[in-house]
DNA sequence: CTGAAAGCGCTTACAG
DNA sequence: CTGAAAGCGCTTACAG
């Protein structure tokens, strides 16, 4: 132990006392409430300061019923997209007051034990979700209990929620290519069917279906590929496709993670990016900048803010409000993508 | 809101009303304390059951005069590096039973905040400093309340920390890059004069000087160069690095980031890696694989979980025993560093 | 404007 | 083995 807890932390009968004042009137200045005399305010207030006195937040919400403490569910809270999502969070939970506990998520039973673990409001006073579906039965007991919920990365029709037109970003990046010439262009993508429930990675894939289908072509069902998330398993998965009788000529990855295992995947086999492979991922994470890769463009950060905005204002008792259009997704080129006709590098 | 509250939670009183026993017994029930016979116990659980009762976190750490949450201190949590380690301190606490909660420091304001907020250990049970070197009068206040905490990244004479040999590290990518030929080395890392008093990038540095020095080299002066952390400052650092007239052949950057923005800056200028210029970074972050970098891997995640077990035993008042050794730091060796001999790109 | 008292929901000696 | 009661440190009607 660093040292002897010491002379035990001052209450507020001790700051009463010693001010000459009810505990009322103390808690009373403590919460800049009305009714009591600049006098006997700028008294306590001296005391408090002389003792060094801080209110115990536990006592405050136990007497209080809240927990003045936010939770955010996350599956792989470290992953990069949502670490950018959690800045967002902390973005506007930082300055309100609210404390923020992380409950991560890797496994399934770690989803379980989180959902548990916060439920009947006992220890949290809200909760936001990130990129995990929730199922009706989980619905129901956060209604019950009363936790305002909100959901990012996630649509629901009875929660407040932000999120991204996945179907659309998909179309995206599959013009994109379409536009540099590719016919043969192949999917990356999270598995379907995942004990996480993810759906964006399907729905993504949908839009790359579309793009191409308006332009009378097909995503060869060889050539779309699923794996657990993670930049080891997307390069697993090039190498099976660049080992095709056809490979594709370009790779759509249903996040920026996935597109580095496939670029790295290109480099091990000797492929010169984008001359003998062009690769689009999703999301613009701050490392797809630094690596020149063209890709899919989310407001994360900023899905982040909104959610927690969200939140606080279900906090409040205000309407379970959508997250409103976050900024449109965008195509960024950058040095990933090159025209197939020519087949020649494009930039350095 | 998503709903009425509904009938409000069910307390140890009315467990024990229906269950007709005691609120004490309730309660040792709850808390499998000794001396409740097997038939009551089986009884007051089943009403339990039956009422789906849940403790409440808060009367029971009121009660306790604890908060069964840890804190976690760190700037810029969202940087890879502290992500990395935060992904450590969570395998451990995050089955130990305490929540974990952040406190994001991007500004010295947010700093002093973090540290007033949780002080008095009335809302935490014990706290982890991530690179935040902490001042005397911190270290006291610590103390006075008997707050148990731990640093890592930051060695401390008084205070459990995990950290490593930076020098050492300095030295190795040092070393690395002469056994390659180089003479010209540059390093770019944080100010020296920072306002989080991060020093671990200038004791990187001494370690780089130790290596040349052995060998009867030195760093020039205008081949150091400070920012602020961060990929973009290092970019600009590198454009001023590369106009010199005399630009180094290699450059070491205090963290992978860092050596991101270098890498980033070289490509603007045409210039290839490791043909035209070396690189090597510290850290070795996830994407620092990826990416190929030659980096100086030092074991991130691991210092997070030795953290957090040291956290742990402080709070069960063991000693204030350091880290122990944590692994090895050793120098990565990727696609970065050429030789400069020869002059001739190596490998792809 | 201010104090005494009850209450928030637990835990734990203290007596049976 | 078990219950009644005090206590954890606040807040907030309720009476002055």
């Amino acid at each position: 132990m660093p040292s002897e807890p010491g002379p035990r932390a001052p209450r507020i009968r001790d700051v009463a006392a010693r001010a000459g004042v009810g505990v009322g009137t103390v808690s009373r200045v403590l919460n800049d409430s009305p009714g009591v005399s600049e006098d006997t305010r700028a008294r306590v207030q001296a005391v408090m300061d002389e003792l060094g006195y801080r209110p115990s937040p536990t006592a405050r919400n136990l007497s209080l019923g809240r927990t003045q403490t936010l939770g955010v569910v996350a599956p792989f809270f470290t992953s990069p997209s949502v670490v950018e999502r959690l800045r967002g969070i902390d973005d506007v939970i930082g300055r309100s007051g609210y404390d923020l506990t992380l409950f991560n998520v890797e496994t399934p039973d770690q989803r379980h034990d989180a959902i548990a673990r916060f439920a009947r409001r006992h220890r949290l006073d809200g909760v936001a979700i990130i990129s995990l579906p929730l199922r009706d039965a989980e619905v129901r007991a956060l209604n019950r209990d009363g936790l305002p919920a909100v959901l990012i990365d996630v649509h629901h029709r009875s929660l407040p929620h932000v999120a991204i037109d996945d179907v659309r970003g998909g179309r995206l990046a599959g013009e994109h290519l379409l536009a540099a010439g590719h016919e043969r262009v192949a999917f990356i993508g999270d598995l379907a069917d995942n004990p996480f429930g993810f759906s964006s990675s399907e729905r993504r894939l949908r839009g790359l279906r579309e793009a191409l289908g308006a332009a009378g072509l097909i995503v060869a069902d060889e050539h779309v590929k699923r794996a657990p998330y993670g930049r080891e398993a997307a390069g697993r998965l090039t190498r099976e496709l660049l080992q095709l009788r056809r490979p594709p000529t370009a790779i759509f990855a249903a996040s920026d993670v996935q597109a580095f295992g496939v670029m790295d995947a290109a480099a091990r086999a000797g492929l010169a990016i984008p001359g003998d492979l062009s690769v689009v991922g999703f999301d613009d994470i701050e490392l797809a900048a630094a690596i020149g890769l063209t890709t899919v463009r989310q407001p994360l950060r900023e899905s982040g803010r909104r959610g927690a905005a969200l939140l606080l204002r279900a906090l409040e008792g205000v309407g379970t409000g959508h997250g409103g259009e976050l900024p449109e997704l965008e195509l960024v080129e950058r040095r990933t993508v090159g025209r197939i006709e020519r087949a020649q590098a494009v930039g350095a």
